[in-house]
RNA sequence: GGGGGAUUUCCCGAGUGGCCAAAGGGGACAGACUGUAAAUCUGCUGUCUAUCGACUUCGGUGGUCCGAAUCCACCAUCCCCCA
């Protein structure tokens, strides 16, 4: 199977200006695509994962990638899609976020001579003069055909900022600068992009008459056609700071049944084949792919080790009421107990799992908190603090815990 | 530039002087049922104390009043209409 071919079976591909060309160019090894990142947090997620792999698996076929990082776009903030303004980054913050994504970048893909490069739209954004772009590429676009897109349609409603409004522009910019400087032909990206990529190659055809091409990944949504990746909190990011391994592991493991199969699918490096044989799953048999699901996302991403560890953590923890000991653990200070004991509220809060006292009586109350698999009933229950220097296991609800150890 | 409207607790959205910590829905959380899924049902959802109660909150700042999310003034942000 060809490279192309697998990206179809995979259901990665959305929407293409001229599929004929791209499956050859692409299939041959002789394309040399970019994907843009915008330095919008200070870390990537699952969003961006999948357009990592989209690379990695077209770099595996011979294409040659160039990311480029947005530390000019992020100056504007793309507006594709979204119902309100993205709140302004500061330069410096900019700048950091570019560092950030460069290092996590680098642990997927390989970059160096004839392999992938990186490149950061600062470089050529920033320095662009005003009335010399108007003229140069303002004139190429046409504002009634800009409106129709439907990247804005959402804006329409609550209002557009002529900075947002440009964001297409400098995108497309970006296309024709690369397509010149790197002979870069091709643009990738999620689907919420189709509109701007369109942009970049209606600009080099007007501007250059050559013909460029661009393509996007379909997005990841779940059966109720939500974006996938998200949680009540926010995203689920690749940072092991911000989403722990554990929680990545048990992000995907997760999933609803619906969803499984063409998750392992668009994000595993999985065979096909492989991959086929489990759509006959079905039922409880489900929960096997979804801990395949999970264990192979969280090596990919943390490393064999981290999966190994979060799977046993997981494991150890639904399979049995035993506890586990490679739980989270929270060290506390006896001297913050000053009367030696500790009462179950306080030690709820301070282990974080629960963020008032208010909340973690409810959790009582409802029967929620166990300790050493213990039910606690009684919310003014206390323990010496003593007893806590070997470490108990608390949990709330079935999800959350902590073993927590006094010293 | 002129005129009109909006801003409420995680989100949407009621509330036009005391009975408002603020209806209703969604989400989140907990419980039952399960397969660490979905659906369903129940509870719960500002903080502190938990008993009465106290405190903080309705874009911001000041004011009127015994009393303000509700009235007034100014400021900020956003939307719509006219130019």
């Amino acid at each position: 199977m060809q490279i192309y071919e697998e990206l179809i079976a995979r259901g990665l591909i959305a929407q293409t200006t001229d599929e004929a060309e791209i499956r050859e160019l692409v299939n041959a090894g002789k394309a040399v695509f970019y994907i843009g990142f915008d330095p919008t947090a200070d870390s990537l997620h699952v969003g961006h994962f999948m357009a990592l792999c989209l690379m990695k698996r077209l770099q595996m076929a011979g294409n040659r990638p160039v990311v480029l990082i947005g530390g000019g776009t992020g100056y504007i903030g793309d507006p594709s899609g979204r119902t309100d303004m993205r709140s302004m980054m500061t330069p410096e913050i900019i700048q950091h976020n570019c560092e950030c994504f460069k290092r996590q970048m680098a642990r997927f893909i390989e970059f160096g001579e004839d392999k992938a490069i990186m490149v950061n739209n600062a470089d050529w954004l920033l320095d662009l003069n005003y009335l010399e772009l108007l003229r140069e590429v303002g004139a190429c676009f046409s504002v009634n055909t800009m409106l129709r897109a439907e990247c804005y349609k959402q804006r329409m409603e609550k209002g557009l900022s002529f900075l947002e409004f440009n964001y297409m522009i400098m995108q497309s910019y970006d296309f024709y600068h690369l397509f010149q400087h790197y002979g870069c032909n091709m643009q990738f990206g999620g689907d919420d992009q189709w509109s701007n990529m369109l942009g970049g190659t209606e600009l080099i055809r007007k501007k250059l008459g050559k013909d460029a091409y661009a393509m996007t990944i379909t997005l990841l949504l779940n059966s109720e056609g939500k974006k996938m990746g998200k949680t009540a909190s926010g995203a689920v990011w690749l940072d092991p700071n911000k989403t722990s391994p554990f929680e990545f592991y048990q992000y995907w493991r997760n999933v609803g049944d619906a969803d499984v199969l063409k998750c392992i699918r668009m994000l595993t490096f999985l065979p096909v084949e492989e991959i086929d044989k489990m759509d006959a799953w079905e039922g409880s048999q489900l929960n096997a792919a979804k801990e395949i699901l999970a264990y192979e996302l969280t090596k990919l991403v943390h490393g064999e080790d981290e999966a190994n560890k979060a799977q046993a953590q997981a494991r150890a923890l639904f399979s049995s009421t035993v506890d586990a000991d490679s739980a989270p653990t929270v060290e506390l200070q006896a001297s913050d107990f000053a009367d030696g004991s500790a009462d179950i509220l306080a030690l709820l809060v301070a282990a974080e799992l629960c963020t008032s006292r208010s909340e973690a009586r409810r959790a009582v109350e409802q029967g929620g908190v166990t300790v050493d698999g213990e039910k606690v009933t009684d919310f003014k229950m206390t323990f010496d603090v003593a007893a806590l220097s070997e470490g108990k296991l608390i949990k709330r609800g079935k999800k959350n815990f902590k073993r927590v150890i006094i010293k």
